[in-house]
RNA sequence: CGGGGCGUAGCGCAGCCUGGUAGCGCACUCGGUUCGGGACCGAGGAGUCGGAGGUUCAAAUCCUCUCGCCCCGACCA
């Protein structure tokens, strides 16, 4: 593609509300324009990174036995009110009406429309297995679309659904599905983990999240160093404690007035943090529990949530804080506390621990578990780096950010058994279909992997997702180089090499500067001077010293660089 | 939903406090010089100042309402 007949408009300046690297760059390179918040258009550029993260996609979702299908993004009301979900979305949903006044939405995710498909088109245990898969766009209104191409309200999405005649069958089409995402990851040439993750209100019984690392993602992780373990924070866990002695003193009560945060009282009474009880108040289906952690631990709500049996939990008002300890908020505990006690393994190992009274101003001292209170012993703690890894002997756990780029889930029979989509067994019985499902954030990872791959001057692609796998540069209005570069730029394209040829009537500080932002992996430049010694110069992207670059001799460019295109 | 902020030329911004007929940089057009890391000189084109209402001789500026957007938090199959 020549520069003068494509459309590269690139910028200098940031868009002002720009907070992310991957959306600066994306718009100052010219490969996506912002049309409302959280909907953006694809450039021509843009466009040709989305296509080469699709293809990845549908080479290996096929490879792996996936059949491709495409189901619609507008949807009647019928099959989301048939699973409750009409209503549990809530304002998620984008909802409509047609001229006569019929309930619609745009699909925000597709379990419904393909069950519905599945009950009516597999009838016999010998139509399966089947895994079904769709590239599609959807739709949801988030709370706060943000970060450009990273958290949209319209975004191209990769999902599947395997059906399956057993869980143990089911688990099978998982598995085939993890070993599919590895090699679609590892294709992209990102930095990932895949991670345990929460299957939550999917109902799910097993998931695992594809997690790109970069500094800048919004879900935390934590990984072991010894070992495989690996977790979304919100279902990490930590290693259990051994008991000190006991060495239990009387439970004494003390007057602490004004005091009522952890540090406000470790520096009233001089103890440590890890010596505090902390017992927070939640509100799960509408009652409360309480929930104690050691003083220096903080509170993993989804496993809170897990432990009630709900979906999620809240943390209670001052109000509902007041009524249920009859103190004001920074003196509850659980001695004495009436109602439902859930304790972390952790705390129930502090010996005379120090905790609130449920009474204003007023803590007690020398609080044992079981002596003092009661409550039901679980894991509640949020992990954090340092921790001792849950899975094997002597690790301990390190944490990182990332960007959810992938997340697979066996779904059980949770959407077949509400709507009906059954199959007949080999004794003529009907039974549920097992199914799962594993999505892939399509226009997300244009973002994700410019968000691991870029570096001052601009996006540095991995050769698999580059729009153009070369950037051809002529430097000089010289006729020779002119006549050179046309010659050169053909040869390229004869032999199926994607390039970019920038023929702008531009001064080359200009070229090199838009080649950078782009991010295009191999730049081929000829110029007067090299070309005199029939040489043409070549730099990737990745070389960070602007003026290294390796001379080819010309009549040797086209293999050489039909070389470095493959080897990435 | 709670807190904060912003809407002025395609983009980034100033002007608003203290009302007086809209400006800067980039981009764009034309002419010239220049040409290996975002050149320079000159001349231009381009804005219902988010919208509605009000105050006033006069509103980008003051007042009221409204819409949109952004940031932090909540939320996030």
């Amino acid at each position: 593609m020549r520069f003068t007949r494509a459309l590269v408009p690139t910028v200098k300046e940031a868009p002002a509300d720009a907070t992310n690297v991957s959306h600066v760059l994306l718009t100052r390179a010219g490969f996506i324009r912002r049309v409302g918040a959280g909907i953006y258009d694809f450039l021509p550029l843009g466009l040709r990174v989305l296509r080469k993260v699709e293809r990845i996609i549908r080479e290996e979702m096929d490879r792996a036995g996936a059949l491709e299908v495409l189901l619609p993004a507008l949807l009647p009301a019928d099959y989301f009110k048939e699973t409750g979900r009409w209503d549990r979305f809530g304002d998620t949903l984008f909802r409509l009406q047609d001229r006569k006044s019929g309930d619609y939405h745009l699909g925000p995710t597709h379990e419904e429309i393909i069950t519905d498909l599945a009950r009516r088109e597999i009838r016999s245990y010998r139509d399966l297995p089947k895994n079904l898969y769709q590239i599609q766009t959807k739709f949801r209104d988030e709370p706060r679309p943000r970060g450009g191409l990273l958290r949209c309200r319209e975004f191209l999405m990769k999902d599947a659904y395997s059906f399956d005649v057993s869980e143990q069958a089911a688990m099978k089409s998982y598995e085939t599905m993890r070993d599919a995402y590895i090699r679609i990851f590892d294709r992209m040439g990102l930095r990932y983990r895949m991670v345990q993750a929460d299957s939550g209100a999917m109902g799910g019984s097993l998931s695992a999240e594809f997690q790109v690392l970069v500094d800048s993602g919004e879900d935390a992780i934590v990984a072991c160093n010894a070992c495989t373990y690996a977790a979304n924070v919100e279902v990490a866990l930590v290693k259990r404690l051994d008991a000190p002695e006991p060495a239990p003193s009387p439970l004494a009560k003390l007057a602490t007035p004004g005091k009522k945060t952890i540090e406000e009282v470790t520096a009233f009474l001089q103890v440590a943090p890890a010596r505090m009880l902390k017992s927070l108040l939640y509100v799960a289906a509408g009652s409360v529990v309480m929930v104690v952690v050691r003083g220096d631990h903080d509170v993993n709500e989804v496993l809170v949530a897990r432990a009630v049996g709900v979906s999620e939990v809240f943390l209670a008002t001052e109000a509902d804080v007041r009524k249920a300890t009859g103190a004001e908020v920074g003196f509850a505990g659980p001695v004495g506390f009436s109602g439902r006690v859930l304790v972390d393994h952790a705390a129930t190992r502090v010996e005379n621990a120090v905790t609130g009274a449920n009474e204003t101003d007023a803590h007690y001292t020398g609080v044992t578990w079981g002596r003092d209170y009661q409550g039901d012993v679980v894991d509640l703690r949020l992990a954090k780096t340092g921790d001792a890894c849950p899975q094997c002997a002597s690790g301990t756990l390190a944490s990182y950010r990332g960007i959810e780029a992938g997340h697979i889930f066996v779904l059980g029979t949770h959407y077949s058994a509400i709507m009906g989509a059954e199959y007949l067994d080999e004794a003529q019985k009907k039974k549920p279909l097992v199914m799962g499902c594993y999505g892939i954030g399509v226009s997300r990872l244009v973002a994700t992997a410019l968000e691991q791959h870029h570096d001052a001057d601009g996006i540095r692609w991995p050769m698999s997702l580059a729009p153009y796998q070369v950037h051809l540069v002529n430097v000089g209005k010289d006729q020779a180089v002119q006549a050179a570069t046309e010659e050169l730029y053909s040869a390229l394209e004869a032999r199926g090499i994607e390039v970019l040829w920038d023929d702008r009537d531009e001064r080359p500080g200009v070229k090199f500067k838009d080649a950078d932002l782009i991010g295009i992996p191999l730049r081929v430049t000829v110029g007067g001077k090299s070309l005199a010694q029939g040489k043409i110069e070549l730099k990737a992207r990745t070389e960070a010293d602007p003026k290294k670059a390796t001379l080819i001799a010309r009549a040797e460019a086209v293999e050489f660089l039909e070389r470095a295109v493959r080897e990435g």
